[in-house]
DNA sequence: ACGTAGTACCTCGACACCGATGTATAGTTC
DNA sequence: GAACTATACATCGGTGTCGAGGTACTACGT
């Protein structure tokens, strides 16, 4: 997730390593922070793949910077993470919203029709946070107020994403 | 969040390891499946620091198998996590819902008010995936449709959540 | 002159998590 | 009779993440 941000972003426009970590953080940093000791490390792991660059620059006000560009190989395997995002990437909405974020990236309308259709089928799958004899439990049917939060507020979640996806899927599927 | 998912359940009854697995997937797994080798660890961890008993008992079926139970240690523990939890089970919708799903054992309506009014202070805090000039955009200005996504559905949400928190907080102090 | 905040990068140890693999029994399917 | 699924637990190496700490320079207030 935060290796597909770093791609992203450098995908967008060169960037060095503390430019970097305030669009990670502004991207997610509110739901998740992301520390330096992370970020740094990550850079260095998609540096030794092959999939960016790293140039020396005078450091503007302070160490030298080290502005990090894609190369082809970075881009390729960004358009790979789009347009083929792990399960986890589908099911876990903080992933998930990672993936759109960059998934303009992906160019082809087909390719990103794909992509939304594989969420579009997650949650179009009966699911639910609580059980009763393995069957799925609807907020009518718990008392414990809580619980019954989570669902109606998954609900609404799930049914504003489905109205989105329909009528963006529409808007792809005419493009193509 | 896995630690707090086997103190909720093990507070309601004492569970052996593999029903409490099959207890974890069916809350959150269909979001983020954890493995056996993560369940396994983190109920050693859990029992090391006196949280909870360990008892044999001859398998059903199969193997022989550990019987799991809060200790005193444990219920304290719990509560102390529910009454007040980590920065980031407030920021993370899969760690807040897991809370939720729990927050009913902590039995005093005002310390369950103190929970939901950290959320509802963190919703109502202006923040968004995306900025320019490091004003938060909104989904009107955003023209990648993708990126519009992102926020359409974080409104729908945010606004559920918080009709949801302001009703049921309105109920606590009625109750308290 | 001193402290603090911001820029810009880095290392290191600790630890949670995961996939792969192992052990053993019981029931079901082909 | 073999293969598979379910029950029930466990270990192990690899890896991603984090907090704490370190280096070094600039700018600003006091």
């Amino acid at each position: 997730m935060l290796e597909l941000s770093i791609l992203g972003f450098l995908h967008e426009t060169p960037l060095h390593g503390y430019e970097l970590r305030k669009r990670v953080a502004a991207l997610t940093g509110h739901i998740k922070p992301i520390a330096e000791s992370t970020l740094y490390p990550a850079i260095k792991r998609l540096e030794k793949s092959g999939w960016l660059r790293r140039d020396q620059q005078p450091g503007a006000v302070a160490a030298p910077r080290h502005v990090l560009s894609l190369t082809d190989g970075g881009r390729a395997e960004l358009m790979r993470r789009l347009a083929e995002p792990e399960p986890l990437d589908i099911s876990n909405e903080n992933r998930w919203f990672t993936v759109l974020a960059f998934l303009r990236h992906l160019a082809d309308p087909a390719a990103q029709a794909v992509v939304l259709r594989r969420r579009l089928a997650f949650l179009e799958e009966p699911s639910s946070f609580f059980y009763a004899d393995d069957r799925p439990v609807s907020a009518e049917e718990v008392d414990d107020p809580f619980r019954q939060g989570v669902l109606v507020i998954a609900r609404a979640t799930s049914r504003a994403e489905l109205d989105w996806l329909r009528t963006t899927l529409a808007a792809l599927d005419a493009a193509a």
